[in-house]
DNA sequence: AAAAAGTTGTCACATTTGTTACATTTGAAA
DNA sequence: TTTCAAATGTAACAAATGTGACAACTTTTT
């Protein structure tokens, strides 16, 4: 289940052998832990860029009323905590919590800087990745904007359907709920109204797209 | 008013006489736009690193009911779209709009790469930028995760006040109404509710905190 | 198959926010 | 000073969302 580590983004480009040698170069930990555990936590000094190489993390940032807001899903691989290495306050700004077990790879500050000089192939893919992470940022921030939850719901459906006219929903609606930062019941009562529309037909998990055109609208509500 | 180029984020730590040398190296061009003018607009291409040198321009979203968002305000000298150049979808987040005569310096794409060729320091001061970039990002996402208009308002009074107890307000209801993606009464009732609490006294702009810890405890509600 | 746990549909009611409107106050311009 | 545009205080009502609850349904576990 371990993933290798040229499928990670930042060592794009470069093959097993080329990067066995670069990695033979600088210093780094491995680290585990198990399903539930507290990854890091939000406010915590981000100072070593840590890479997923098994299992499955959620980020959420805890909401000062002790409710959170989920960020994100990330499973491996994938690269965490790029964008914050390098800034003036670069404290983590989520929680990041193990959903299974999970193993990391996790490089320091001053070891990634060996890297950028060793590989000008990492510096750019690290450059794109954080760039990426901004970019999603500023979508989650959009997304938020969003003041109607019919208007997030709907665009939810848009890019969970992705054409198709049938499918299952991945999230419960209490994840919905977490998602969009609203209460479990308006979630349903959202799906409802869409359904009211004849916009989708929907029965517990399976949904069923009747007018895409419609449900692109209705982003727009 | 203009600024000098050695001030700009993005040259810190090099002298007049580098920077001159550094940027005879490359090509890149001046641009003006009068007051009121769209400097970018959402979703354009963003190929090029933009430094304001002269005047004031603000970045808002614009939501899909056509509502916008502001993001923030931003004055000479700052450096816009470095956190989107190197993304996979490299497009601007948000529409830029002058809000007075303004006048940049523009760097493509290529020619930045070939300033962090020609030299580390420049590299070095764009990853902290585009990290303090992501920061701000999540900042405002934690922001708008703030359920409550109070606590909004609170969080908002905290920071502008800085220490003291009397201060006039920088943005008008108005202004504020658009940072926190609500009505314009909205926020003269939370004004209101945080004075019937007793936390603070306001009268039109000035605003005087009476009770800085209630304050604190406001935010998390 | 049966039991347990989780998810969903739904309700009534409280609370918050949006909308529209208008009078008042302030600050800037004439 | 006077005048005027903008900002603010405030009200009534509409709409959306939160809260708590419970039954019905699914899925998972035993």
């Amino acid at each position: 289940m371990r993933v290798s580590l040229s499928t990670v983004s930042i060592f794009n480009g470069l093959d097993e052998i080329a990067l066995n040698d670069i990695l033979s170069q600088i210093i780094f930990q491995r680290k585990s832990f198990s399903e539930g555990a507290l990854v890091v936590s939000q406010g915590e000094e981000c100072n070593r860029l840590m890479i997923l190489i098994e299992g499955k993390v959620k980020g959420e940032m805890s909401s000062p009323t002790g409710k959170s807001l989920k960020i994100e899903d990330m499973e491996a691989p994938s690269v965490l905590a790029s964008a914050f290495l390098f800034g003036q306050n670069n404290t983590f700004p989520v929680n990041i919590l193990a959903e299974t077990e999970v193993k990391f790879i996790v490089i320091p500050k001053t070891e990634l800087l060996k890297l950028f000089q060793i590989s000008d192939r990492i510096l750019q893919n690290f450059l794109s990745m954080i760039s990426s992470r901004a970019q999603f940022l500023s979508e989650k921030l959009r997304f938020h904007s969003f003041k109607a939850l019919k208007a997030k719901l709907s665009f939810y459906l848009m890019n969970e359907s992705r054409q198709r006219e049938m499918f299952k929903l991945r999230h419960s609606q209490n994840e919905l709920s977490e998602l969009f930062a609203v209460a479990r019941p308006s979630v349903g009562r959202a799906f409802m109204q869409l359904q009211e529309d004849g916009i989708i037909d929907v029965r517990y998990k399976q949904v069923h797209i009747l007018n895409r055109s419609s449900l692109a609208l209705a982003c727009n509500e």
